[in-house]
DNA sequence: CAGAAGATCTTCT
DNA sequence: GAAGATCTTCTGT
């Protein structure tokens, strides 16, 4: 079943990050299903977290849709070439995030080969989050898209996942962020390989 | 297989 | 004007 409001508005990101690990991510773009289950994420908190946009209360046209309540989707254009998808939780005013890294393709496939230019299904068709927002056909115009609705969602299919089959370690590429890169923050399903390759 | 470098453009200072 | 929550390609071993 779909993800619930409640589960995005609640105060923990990082809790909110690992339980994500083993839930499905879904677009239905073009009229198109595209997903897979989600094997990789990192938390972002408003507090304490240099490496979060909303660090210090910052409030900018990019991070605006990061104070509405949890549940929609903030997307952004990094390196000038790539879009990462995140996910805002928490209560309005407490702008929390968690961004997707990792995804195992399951549905859509073929137009996923399609968006990615690829003729194979390999690693780096959703393995890394630059990579599944394209095979997913996710853009920055999907900015502040609410997530319970029928175009970018999430599923709970009650597949249970061991807490030891998560693994806890730092975020990635935020070496600007002093003391808060080594917060383990980021969390990887054990075995998976469609875990982004960078360390 | 590892490491370096290049691509490319929005955002914030 | 600089840097960035990345990925690909190219080089050398």
């Amino acid at each position: 079943m779909k993800i619930p409001l409640e589960f995005y508005r609640r105060s923990n990101p990082v809790e909110i990050a690992r339980e994500l690990i083993g839930k499905y991510l879904f677009t239905q773009i073009d009229g198109v299903l595209t997903g897979g289950r989600i094997v990789e994420t990192e938390a972002y908190a408003h507090i304490n977290d240099q490496a979060c946009h909303s660090h210090l209360g910052r409030y900018t046209a990019r991070t605006k849709v990061m104070y509405e309540p949890g549940g929609v989707a903030y997307t952004y254009l990094i390196y000038g070439r790539y879009v990462l998808f995140n996910i805002i939780t928490n209560e309005a005013g407490k702008a929390d995030a968690v961004l997707i890294r990792g995804l195992e393709p399951t549905d859509g496939i073929p137009e996923m080969l399609l968006r990615r230019g690829l003729s194979t299904v390999q690693r780096n068709l959703t393995a890394g989050p630059g990579l599944l927002t394209q095979a997913l056909g996710i853009t920055t115009a999907h900015y502040g898209t609410d997530l319970t609705a029928d175009l970018i969602w999430m599923e709970d299919r009650s597949e249970t996942v061991a807490f030891e089959d998560i693994i806890a370690s730092p975020r990635v590429g935020i070496d600007y962020a002093g003391e808060d890169v080594s917060l383990p923050w980021r969390f990887r399903l054990k075995g998976s390989k469609w875990v982004s390759p960078a360390r």
